[in-house]
DNA sequence: GCCAACGTTGGC
DNA sequence: GCCAACGTTGGC
């Protein structure tokens, strides 16, 4: 494996693009756009690589949490919504000679066996360390730590529910 | 819909 | 540069 992949969280409303509407999306691919705060920028424009695994998670709705898995298909390049006077992340203070924000394009690769709940990841020690578990935290664009993106996979595959349970 | 936790803006 | 006001995020 690639020493250098690394892996992020991308938050997304469902009710606006999830994990779904990727899926659906030609070449299951699309453009990561709208991001308008400047760390996540940060992130995306300085850090977000190709190949780099992204952890699809849904927030804003009933029962949010990481749900499926997608890569980075290209790097970061100007984010054009932001000079779109139509769009809701329209920026006037963005140039097109001077882009103030970036996108990456994203590749949808597989929904998780079941999702990892937020109430889950909280209630797993080994995940106490995760951006999404601290309160207040509004960062859409997460790095993750390979131990916890494991232990996610982990949890996908054998879920709480299931413990316990005879095996069929 | 409520509200806590931020991030941004703008007056001074 | 400080900080109050305001806007947004996002769980509940």
């Amino acid at each position: 494996m690639d020493q250098s992949m690394a892996y992020w969280l991308f938050k997304s409303e469902p009710q606006l693009f999830s994990i779904d509407h990727l899926a659906a999306s030609p070449q299951a691919t699309a453009a990561w756009d709208g991001v308008r705060n400047y760390q996540a920028r940060n992130s995306l424009r300085d850090e977000v690589k190709k190949g780099d695994i992204i952890l699809f998670y849904h927030s804003s709705c009933p029962n949010p949490g990481i749900v499926g898995l997608a890569e980075v298909a290209r790097e970061a390049y100007p984010d054009p919504s932001a000079w779109d006077p139509g769009s809701p992340a329209y920026d006037p203070k963005s140039l097109p000679q001077k882009p103030t924000w970036y996108m990456v394009d994203v590749r949808y690769l597989k929904h998780l066996p079941s999702m990892v709940s937020l109430s889950q990841i909280k209630d797993c020690p080994q995940l106490s360390g995760m951006g999404v578990t601290r309160k207040g935290n509004r960062l859409s664009i997460q790095p993750v730590e390979p131990s916890h993106y494991e232990q996610i996979l982990q949890m996908a595959a054998a879920p709480l529910e299931s413990i316990g349970q005879p095996a069929r």
